[in-house]
DNA sequence: TTGACAATTGAGCAGCTGTTCAACTATAAT
DNA sequence: ATTATAGTTGAACAGCTGCTCAATTGTCAA
């Protein structure tokens, strides 16, 4: 039985409304790579990476100016990106061209921005 | 002139995309605000948390038992989801009972999901 | 007032993360 | 071939983060 194996140090208040939220909730695999999906918009450098890359397409250089940091820094972080399937890439000689994969994306920092306003004008 | 000031180890390949980039994105205040809100969502403790209060009003001692984790690793948490202006709390005698104060996150998180599933999909 | 339990808090620690640095690859031009 | 530039990579390091543990607060009941 489950509640022998309770790890929780506390008695049980409400054993039914913990089973019945139980249910409901998606399994733990998805909530895993969902926060991990999210994990991926945690840093200011990608966020800002991301879009600018909505705006157009661009080289590492490009985005490098842009946010005032090394090809390195850069690099690494769309490495990153690329294996969250969130961006696609071209060569074109020697300059690598990145443009964002994604259409979810955009809908998601929207919603996030309107938290963030809300947040100013109700405190 | 900014140009000058270029910290970057590289020349300026495409310098009018990369002013015209500049002028479309939002102020660096609102881009950090915005990945310290996504911060929030990159931890599955936290993500489990949220959606379980989505479904319904709990106390520490539940989502502790439901999470099978302690009520100090849950109560730090409803710490930062307190700070970040996600949650909201009435205590009732020694419990203490939380629930969702936000109208986006769900939103948010089921775009989430939507960008999960199509992964597994399409690989 | 004493004991019990829900919840909070701060210090400490292990694991993770983002940048730097230096070395490297890839491509093009001379 | 040599040189120059765009980009990548891995190691290293500093700063951050989430959990544990122990101590503490808040509330209620006996």
């Amino acid at each position: 039985m489950a509640k022998d194996e309770i790890f929780c140090d506390c008695d049980v208040i409400h054993a039914d409304v913990v089973d019945e939220v139980r249910q409901k909730m998606p399994n733990e695999a998805d909530l895993y790579d969902l926060s991990d999906f999210f994990k991926i918009f945690g840093d200011s450098t990608r966020v800002k990476i991301i879009w600018a890359l909505d705006e157009k397409e661009l080289c590492v250089c490009d985005i490098a100016v842009l946010l005032n940091m090394t090809k390195s820094a850069i690099s690494h972080q769309l490495k990153t990106l690329k294996q969250a399937n969130l961006v696609k890439f071209r060569r074109e000689g020697k300059v690598v061209y990145y443009s964002l994969k994604d259409d979810h994306v955009k809908d998601i920092f929207e919603k996030g921005m309107e938290h963030i306003k809300e947040k100013y004008i109700q405190e």
